[in-house]
DNA sequence: CACTTTTTTCAGAAATAGCAGAAACCCGTG
DNA sequence: CACGGGTTTCTGCTATTTCTGAAAAAAGTG
């Protein structure tokens, strides 16, 4: 298959950026191919499109399979796989997050979690235990967060996203309406006071 | 300097998870190191701590360097460099934040808004353009978000963070207000029929 | 269940990244 | 401007990753 030179750029693009997004070049290119392409290919015909050898293509496939991030099908009448990527790219936004997640952050939290089951000894490691502390909440809460995430359909994802800056916003409003209802009197509960 | 055995399973991992993280092992080591401790260190402690050689740690700390992740000072009476990460996990997260979206993201990005220029000139690509500017919209959402995120302080960005999942229940209140107002009097103004 | 088609696995080749040691460099100081 | 402590860059070797072609396995078919 012959691509035209704008998906041809990106296909490129995506095998160079794989390095840097923790997969490699085929990966990257395979992932873009299918992400741009307007129906299911299957193996031979990425093989063929890229250029590189069938096993190549067959261990990437299984790579991106792995992060969910394609999905096969056979089409009726062929004895072959097809693979295709999500329509909804919030839906797939998701998946990287969540599978990101899991292989960045999960394995270090389970760590942190054990290392600080254990008291410290001497004052090192008590400062050490600390900062460990500090980076073992922020991950939990970062992980929290993307559970959170999960649990939102693309719909309230998007408007999420959309708010962007806004959020700030929004919880002063919350803050004014929480002084309204009496809850908390506090202009802001949790600031020192000044910085 | 000897490490107790907490600090040097935390140490380890860190070069462990380097590959996942784009960074290699020594690099995260080095990192791992300098998060822990409660002073400032200079090359040849790290050196001898790690027992790698002296020029992998120069080039190592080159790149944390290229990451803002440490910084260096010079300690009154004494030649050599000291190097340190910032007290506040926060601010450390932030620069992470940022500087994965400048190498993650922004080059993508910019060629996402160069192919977009050109129009489509057949069917496959016309459809492979609309994939494009799927992404790229998605994109330059995160994008934005990231860089509003650097504006907020420690504080304000603690506070989002601890919201958490109750994001989503801040926008339904935020409905209920507008519908108050009267500005939008539908339950879901954006939503499909049924899903 | 033999035969064909398709996919996966594996072992080694090729490419890339990481590392140590040596050389070069930088910068105050006498 | 030579010296010495300190740092960075360069060079070549090593380890790791990526990739291919061949062989094995799996999955349909008549």
């Amino acid at each position: 298959m012959e691509l035209s030179s704008s998906i041809q750029a990106f296909v490129l693009h995506f095998g160079e950026m794989g390095s840097r997004w923790g997969i490699n070049r085929t990966v990257g290119q395979i992932y873009a191919l299918l992400y741009l392409s307007d129906k299911p290919l299957n193996a031979e015909e990425i093989t063929d499109t890229l250029g590189v050898s069938r096993s190549n293509v067959s261990m990437g496939l299984k790579e991106l399979q792995s992060w969910r991030l394609v999905r096969s099908q056979h089409l009726p009448g062929d004895r072959k796989d097809y693979f295709s990527t999500p329509e909804d790219i919030m839906e797939i936004a998701l998946t990287l997050v969540e599978e990101r997640r899991k292989r960045e952050l999960d394995p270090t939290l389970t760590l942190l979690r054990q290392t600080l089951m254990e008291p410290a000894t001497d004052d090192a490691e008590r400062h050490a235990h600390e900062r460990m502390q500090q980076m073992c909440d922020l991950m939990e809460q970062v992980s929290d967060w993307s559970h959170d995430l999960q649990k939102l359909n693309p719909k309230e994802l998007q408007r999420l996203l959309t708010l962007g800056s806004a959020v700030p916003k929004l919880l002063q409003m919350k803050d004014k309406l929480s002084v309204i209802g009496g809850k908390d009197k506090r202009k802001n509960s949790s600031d020192k006071p000044a910085d």
